[in-house]
DNA sequence: GTATCTGCAAAACATTTGCAATTCT
DNA sequence: AGAATTGCAAATGTTTTGCAGATAC
């Protein structure tokens, strides 16, 4: 995605289309890792230096208000980022930290109600450890025996 | 559930049995409501009233140590905490707040393993407006009408 | 009497807010 | 000019940490 489909991207959803926010959706676009607030800004003033958190609190609430970002709350204590795509589950590793989609499709993303009550969205964490850990931890036994 | 029975309860699972964390254990028995650390903390110092956050923070991790607790994920900056039962799914209410289990089996909840990756522990969160805030908000557009 | 448990006060975080400065039209 | 956007600095709220005092075995 070029800067002026990022425009337009911005423009057909009501968003008018400031540098700053080109930036950082354009970050969203590239690095799907459900990057925290925080992450995003460490990487992006190194390109632009006088940015600041704030702005990058306030674009992100703005995207998620328009419905191009979605909140994912899987780790304590910081919100992770998420451009609104067709649902699917997260798996995070508590080796590693690393947040990654998986594609399973809970019987849940399709349904609007649920006991009468009105579903907005269903979010599926998965918590454990990952291919790439469990290799390691594997490695570190048999070397151990 | 007597002091007796919550006292050999953390026993058997190897946690020394204090006032404290036998208060604490009782008001998790009796509050399945998903209670925030300070939700106990606030209901608790009014019948401890030298108990300190700290206390409640010391315990809540040892008990998600230990396994009989079970930390949930669902809103911004506050960690809510809950006995270990059979999985099920939790509801949270945007407009109420109140959060809730939803008798959901998740195919996940029975899996060991996705797509090589082992899992430990499987949260399904869903967001939306729960039956009752429904009910007040027909209200509403019918007396608006 | 030594290890464990508790609690205060301070620190560490992520996030929000108030307001002033800047930018855009 | 007037509205929207940005950014600093301070405030907020949750959780953690260091350490000292109390309690238990």
């Amino acid at each position: 995605m070029d800067v002026k489909e990022l425009n337009d991207y911005l423009t057909k959803r009501g968003i008018r289309p400031s540098f700053h926010r080109i930036k950082i959706l354009e970050y969203l676009f590239m690095n799907k890792t459900h990057p925290t607030a925080d992450d995003i800004y460490k990487d992006l003033v190194n390109e632009i230096p006088t940015l600041s958190r704030t702005t990058i609190y306030n674009t992100l609430s703005l995207f998620v208000e328009k419905g191009i970002v979605s909140q994912l709350i899987i780790d304590e204590g910081e919100t992770r980022y998420d451009l609104s795509e067709k649902p699917h589950a997260h798996f995070r590793c508590i080796k590693c930290g690393r947040i990654f989609d998986i594609d399973f499709d809970c019987a849940l993303f399709n349904k609007k109600f649920i006991d009468g009550n009105k579903i907005i969205e269903t979010q599926v964490n998965i918590i454990g450890i990952c291919k790439d850990c469990l290799k390691k931890e594997e490695k570190k036994t048999s070397l151990t025996k």
